[in-house]
DNA sequence: GAGCATTGATAGGTAAAATTGATTAAATCG
DNA sequence: CGATTTAATCAATTTTACCTATCAATGCTC
């Protein structure tokens, strides 16, 4: 039978791919870390790496192994938290992802309610993007993430606590007509800069706009949306943002304006997104009626 | 860090509520278990069995300790299949459920089939109803369970692969209009008598003619449909059978007519369901297809 | 190509852990 | 009260894990 002590060796070493490193990291003799290795991959009767003096190599079968590796560490992590005294929720750690559009503009606004509320409740930010951050929760390296649906999350549930529309900002010398509100057909394509591939936002606000890809200012894909703003005052396009970046962005952008974007919406879902069988769920739910509340009282 | 010897000893333990019949099992002596599990319970900080030298108990905390070690040990078993070749699929052994009222009708049907293309495959075969099905799957006691949906099976995937609806059987002497359909309206509830609670065909029937509960006869209810159409050619009343059932049930009873119970359907589904991040769902797949193939073949 | 540094594997010795078999203490039952 | 059952405990032994030191192979520098 293979032991989670060998689980975790494989594990330091998918890390570091460095056996001297690993050694460190799991406190143990390289020797040591060495020979549980081989012992591992003789029980198993595959090569888990592939090494020389040079180098480490994970092999294909490996990955499969050391994905799986994840999965039994984190649901042996959750056994161990069930024996801790749940009787006061949010005072055991809790780790959570956010991707880049939501991550600065949430927290500032939800956490120091959780901080006040539960003082004693340590929670870590992973900021990711959404394909990361759902393999994160799927492996159990992370509780939860905080995700911009729709999002493909096969096999995982989520909890929403937010809708919220897009609005476009653009530099006020270019909108002379001053309505409040804007069309995806009003605004000129052309245009318009959007963040990277693999942001979520992108394909949420072109959806918005039922846009295809590719007809927008491709030279300008930036990799926030801070930089984005920036760049419109310069007036070198214009962009959309989520309303829940609006005070931050356009706070004291004089020359910047901010219209609704007029199109069915919501645009964009905020939501939890969880295992099915994760434990805390009722903790997540406590933090999704303070984000809730929070959100309500700083957007509305 | 606790090991996975020590999670295996403590399910042995629940197993058989036993310190020498569980240490019987796990080939070892009852002293190293018992010390085993007296380490396991230090570091987990909880009693997971109160025991005494006259019985063992599983105490509320413990039976979570023990269905979590439960998904853990699938999990390392998971893990070690995927060092198996598994370019010939449907090789390995494979542990599926049904329920009772899938399983004597649907298995005769699709076996012959998937023995005749897969000899070697091992398939080991668990009756039972469906909410009981549903937890073996979560804990990764099973591989999948074939229910008939809808079912809640909240945080399991679902893969259809039939659809059929329900005949109403009665008595030929019963049934002067030889019509080929039948209403809910036109079928006597009093009449009807249906499975026990706890079988989902029988919420399953009851859905499909629009109707609450304890209207039909509930002095009747029974644990087969077997025993009910023996009932309903012993003039007792009438019942509601599947289709796949038809062949079986009313095969070489003169007395019995089937009448199709004309509401909108279909009355029932029948899917695998499997957890999110099952390994095996490539062979799941080939199953399906081949039960579609034979169900079309034999229910047409 | 010699010299050196780096890397993973290996050997030998030692400490720790696991296991066994026997024994013990407590409870149950007749 | 004895006989029996059962989990815990003890002492002895085996097994495992680990460390230090060393080795062999590789790549880099000069």
């Amino acid at each position: 039978m293979i032991s989670l002590k060998q689980l975790n060796y494989a594990l330091a070493i998918e890390k570091t791919l460095h056996f001297k490193k690993a050694a460190l990291l799991c406190n143990v003799s390289q020797s040591a870390l060495s020979t549980a290795i081989n012992e591992l991959e003789r029980q198993l009767g595959i090569t888990v790496f592939e090494r020389n003096n040079k180098q480490v190599l994970v092999t294909n079968k490996g990955q499969l192994i050391l994905d799986k590796a994840k999965r039994v560490k984190s649901e042996v992590d959750e056994l161990m938290q069930l024996t801790q005294d749940n009787s006061q929720p949010l005072t055991n750690p809790m780790s959570i992802g956010v991707i880049p559009t939501i991550g600065p503009y949430l927290l500032p606004k939800v956490l120091p309610a959780v901080r006040q509320k539960y003082p004693n409740f340590k929670l870590r930010i992973i900021e990711e993007q959404s394909h990361i951050l759902v393999d994160k929760v799927r492996n159990g390296e992370i509780d939860a993430a905080i995700l911009a649906l729709p999002y493909p999350i096969q096999g995982l549930m989520n909890f929403d606590f937010w809708q919220e529309d897009f609005y476009w900002i653009c530099h006020k010398d270019d909108y002379t007509n001053k309505a409040q509100e804007i069309t995806s057909e009003e605004l000129e394509i052309e245009k318009l800069m959007l963040l990277k591939d693999g942001h979520c936002l992108k394909d949420h606000a072109l959806a918005a706009c039922e846009l295809q890809a590719q007809k927008q200012q491709s030279d300008f894909d930036s990799a926030s949306l801070h930089t984005l703003v920036q760049m419109v005052a310069g007036k070198l396009g214009t962009t959309l943002v989520p309303q829940m970046a609006l005070d931050q962005l356009i706070y004291n952008e004089s020359e910047l304006t901010a219209v609704h974007l007029n199109e069915t919406g919501p645009h964009r879902t905020i939501a939890f997104i969880l295992r099915p069988n994760y434990i805390r769920t009722d903790e997540l739910d406590l933090l999704r009626t303070i984000f809730t509340e929070q959100l309500t009282k700083a957007c509305n």
